[in-house]
DNA sequence: GTCTATATACCGATAGAC
DNA sequence: GTCTATCGGTATATAGAC
């Protein structure tokens, strides 16, 4: 009754502090300060700070696939999906100078840590990456789209990082036109 | 005299411990096991936990810094000490893999954590960045160097999170050979 | 289902003997 | 210059009243 929506008022709080403030950084007394309980009502609906990560992981995997269908319904062309992933640095330009991508981040700080849920922060990556990797065989690209969508997700991590170092939004926009010009080029070459 | 090696021996291992476990995970505990002094000694050598940091900042900054003369030594064409960058995912590919790139890891968590530091590792970033312009301005696009050194950051960064998230080293082979051929491009352009 | 109080462990940092 | 011992703070996690 109650409960499913206090925990997902947790969930929804660990998510952003997770992304604004780190994994390890974040402590029980954070999250239970953000959603308003005390620390020891957190335990009557998550037993580990583990068990938190795991269910943050699983509501940003929702939430991504929930993106992908809309921009399927938004967009006719596999390019004008593309598009739509790459500008993502653009859309939440704010936060990604701020603090990086939710995602890479993520993955990046449970490599250091040796954290058993490293795996399940990587099929984040993986559901972008099979996404495009469907986009650009939509595009004639069949061959090689797996290699392509490799390289559309390496261009967003490595924008984030910089955009996150230098704040620069200057350097965001000549990136994705970058590319935007880049998946244009793609597409010629399947005539 | 001794003081001297021992506070070498500390900077060493807390340099290899930031990199690998994170800067907030590595506890003076690990520091000391690993330099095979106790906890209090620790404090002979450094009253703070940033002032180490900072001392690995410094000591990373002076280590690019001769990697970068090297490169000048060795290689005669600007073109040719370009390569020599973006070849360092492949040089450095194990760790890389395991730990991702060295500075962009520690700018992440340092920005998470508003840690006062940000802005000195973040030189790091500055001094490849810098030295990257001087060989784009040196191929003849002095109108556009620092942009073009900005992409060749963005690249490595993106490589190698992907590659930490992935451990693919075909996939940062293509990335590698992709972006070369893109240098060669850009210097064409200039005749 | 939510609270206060508390157990246990580790961290950064200090004091003082040698 | 190195050690042991310890303080104060905070973290995860638990127990039990309401």
């Amino acid at each position: 009754m109650d409960a499913e929506k206090t925990r997902e008022h947790i969930v929804c709080a660990a998510d952003d502090l997770f992304y604004k403030q780190g994994f390890q950084h974040t402590s029980f007394a954070d999250i239970a300060h953000a959603v308003g309980i005390s620390r020891g009502n957190f335990y009557y609906h998550f037993k580990t700070k583990d068990e938190i990560l795991a269910a943050v992981i699983d509501a940003r995997i929702t939430e991504r696939r929930r993106m992908l269908q809309q921009w399927e319904g938004e967009q006719a062309t596999p390019a004008g999906r593309i598009r739509c992933y790459i500008n993502i640095v653009i859309t939440n330009g704010a936060d990604i100078e701020n603090y990086g991508c939710p995602v890479g981040t993520l993955t990046t700080e449970l490599s250091k840590l040796e954290h058993g849920s490293l795996q399940c922060a990587a099929e984040i990556f993986t559901l972008f990456r099979t996404w495009l990797g469907d986009q650009f065989a939509a595009l004639g690209r069949a061959d090689d789209a797996d290699e392509l969508a490799m390289h559309v997700l390496a261009f967003s991590q490595g924008v984030a990082t910089m955009s996150n170092a230098y704040q620069d939004r200057e350097f965001v926009r000549r990136e994705v036109d970058r590319l935007c010009a880049w998946v244009d080029a793609q597409a010629a070459q399947t005539v």
